[in-house]
DNA sequence: CTAAAGATGTCCT
DNA sequence: GGACATCTTTAGA
């Protein structure tokens, strides 16, 4: 029987959930809740955009060819964060899937800031809400994402981790092609919600 | 060891 | 629409 005060919101989602095609799993990620702990505070914003990278089979993934030290959490336990650097200066989050062993990960492009807004506000110096997390490093510095997390268990329940929304809301999901690769740029494996102002311009 | 590209953001015109 | 900042990672010599 379910009570619905008995509904712990800020629960993780469990390794199960991870532990699943990739493209699947980005496509599900829409609409949950992106939560991270900085002590005191609490910052939450819905995930409103994601992309699939998986393994061999995808030449725009880092696991394309193979494990590297950079990439290695992609083939460990599904549930961790893959934190990496590019351009010199930007981080990128993705949460790692399928069972261990098999690479695939989730970049989480951008969320709805629902928690935390002042703090992600002045994190960014920005005026308006709508850009703290409408791209893949704006996510990160909004939400005080970096190396120190990378391979962080986000079933752990501290620091960072995914929840599923206290307020559940119908979404339209739409499929299209992910951003900013040149290999693999044909595959439908970008999801976003249609008609938030929250996705990162396309 | 060296070189080249990169799952981007911001500011400029 | 385009330049540019900035440096890690990876591949190849």
């Amino acid at each position: 029987m379910q009570d619905s005060l008995s509904i712990n919101a800020s629960a993780p989602l469990p390794r199960t959930f991870y532990e699943r095609n990739t493209v699947r799993v980005a496509k599900e990620l829409l609409g949950k809740v992106l939560v991270r702990r900085l002590g005191p505070m609490r910052l939450e914003g819905i995930i409103v955009e994601t992309e699939a990278y998986r393994g061999r089979d995808d030449a725009a993934s880092h696991a394309y060819r193979g494990p590297t030290k950079r990439n290695q959490v992609m083939f460990g336990e599904p549930g961790h964060a893959y934190v990496y650097f590019t351009y010199g200066m930007h981080y990128c989050l993705n949460v790692t899937t399928e069972p261990t062993g098999q690479p695939g990960a989730v970049l989480i492009r951008a969320a709805q800031p629902i928690k935390g807004i002042a703090e992600m506000m002045s994190r960014r110096r920005m005026r308006h809400v709508k850009d703290l997390a409408n791209g893949p490093a704006k996510v990160t510095q909004a939400f005080a994402v970096n190396k120190a997390l990378d391979g962080h268990d986000l079933t752990s329940g501290r620091k960072l981790y995914v929840a599923e929304p206290s307020h559940p809301e119908p979404c339209n999901i739409t499929i299209g092609t992910r951003i900013g690769i040149k290999a693999g740029a044909e595959k439908p494996w970008r999801f976003f919600v249609r008609g938030n102002p929250f996705v990162s311009k396309r």
